[in-house]
DNA sequence: CCTTGACTCTAACGTTACGTCAGAGTTGAA
DNA sequence: TTCAACTCTGACGTAACGTTAGAGTCAAGG
């Protein structure tokens, strides 16, 4: 009894290569003693240490905290192993934003077959949307988060392309009209269609208005591609005009 | 319109750092143009082609794929998407053992609050729990694999411990009665000891059994580690033994 | 015109956990 | 002794940049 294992024999007893223990010998994760020509031997107790290293490597910890780890003993076990779960919780909720990107391209494409570079505008859209869903989160309370998470359901892409163009055709009418009186019949016209677009992704809900009213304040710290992506709506005069409008309306009616 | 853009500027306007602009450039993936001296001008027709960049980086793509896809022109879009889809799961896969290793592992440990030792115990444990589980997948029918996984569920580590001391116990008792005559009532005794040990882990399910037997009859092709743990009951002449005080036993019953 | 601060350029090493040679020495059986 | 099978120590390669480092560029102010 007592045996002792060259690399090779430890190696597959292990299920590691024999590279990996050259690695972790350097690494000074686990020493094995040497034959005089300078030979690996292992004894079977180096087997459960080396069973340890795998362990902590499966759960994703990167080799030099678990010498770290051996090295202090393993006090703080369960404070690193905590640690290391959010660690791969959060790269958990990544994959799954991927996969459902893909997803959600590939159900988007497969009925009208189109040419490949519309999956890509796909995806595009679907990460962006992700990215903006999660960044905007801050600026809605907890229940209208869940709100928004409802809504999300209706925009389909086609929606959304709809919607961006009626913005921006809104936006340019409202422009050409800068010179009207605000409560002029059209200008209550113009107001009267953006209400309705506000409302279309508000749902009419107070509290996703509010959400929607706080992220507006703080628009200098977008981030710069969403700041970008807005830009041709960033003239006040028009959001200024729309304010003065809705205000003689609600005057008059 | 048709602004210039120097690397700092567009690397923000797409949220990029300007060292992966550098990097994408050398790679081939985006080539801005250059003024006299050198310096990066990018346009912004090139932030479309680098948003698809960002966008297939975040699938998890490698850069290389990505030139190629680009060269190649985006045909074959959806059969990478596919592939890449899958590589994505089975990440996830791998993803999700661990995770639920350490929950495993923190869920059995905070009652006693036992030194930090036990718990890699514990992980070593749940992940070969998991590996055998895996590996021994393909010795059952689609159907036994169910049912397996319905008595995993018993199988708490107390459990596990237990089991293994009754059989390393059963097996030494055999080995000393290899003397006797396997139709004798101490042969018989430990025939039945064995026998419900056997069910202790088959539940008496025949497809269970016959998955058994088939993981029996290729272990030589176990993988080592197996092979190892299960050496100290590869004693044939006590298989044998027992094999006879079943068929007399049957006989006389 | 010169200086200065803010940019930009290329080159090159660092990171992670080994894989993969390459060249040289060791072991053990025939 | 010889030869196949092992083992040893470098040392480069991998992916996607991060991070200096040394040097050149640009625009504004003095």
């Amino acid at each position: 009894m007592n045996k002792l294992y060259r690399v090779r024999e430890f190696a597959e007893l292990a299920g590691v290569t024999v590279r990996a223990l050259h690695h972790y010998d350097r690494l000074g994760l686990l020493k094995p003693s040497r034959t005089q020509a300078g030979y690996r031997l292992y004894y079977l107790r180096d087997l459960e240490r080396l069973e340890q290293i795998v362990a902590l490597k499966f759960l994703g910890m990167p080799l030099k905290h678990i010498r770290m780890m051996f090295h202090r003993g393993t006090n703080g076990m369960s404070e690193s192993l905590r640690m290391q779960r959010r660690v791969l919780e959060e790269k958990r909720r990544l994959l799954d934003s991927a996969i459902r990107a893909i997803e959600e391209a590939e159900k988007a494409t497969v009925p009208g077959n189109r040419p490949d570079s519309a999956i890509l505008k796909k995806i595009i859209e679907v990460i962006e949307m992700q990215d903006n869903m999660d960044w905007s989160k801050k600026y809605y309370s907890e229940e209208a988060q869940a709100k928004v998470e409802e809504r999300k359901k209706l925009w389909s892409p086609e929606n959304q392309e709809r919607w961006t163009k009626e913005w921006t055709d809104l936006f340019r009418d409202v422009e050409a009209a800068l010179g009207e009186d605000p409560a002029s019949a059209k200008a209550q016209a113009l107001a009267a269609r953006w209400k309705k677009l506000v409302e279309g992704f508000t749902g009419g809900d107070p509290q996703i208005t509010a959400g929607l009213g706080k992220m507006y304040q703080d628009r200098a710290n977008w981030p710069a591609n969403m700041q970008q992506r807005t830009e041709p709506f960033s003239n006040k005069k028009v959001w200024e005009f729309i304010q003065k409008a809705f205000a003689t309306g609600k005057g008059t009616n």
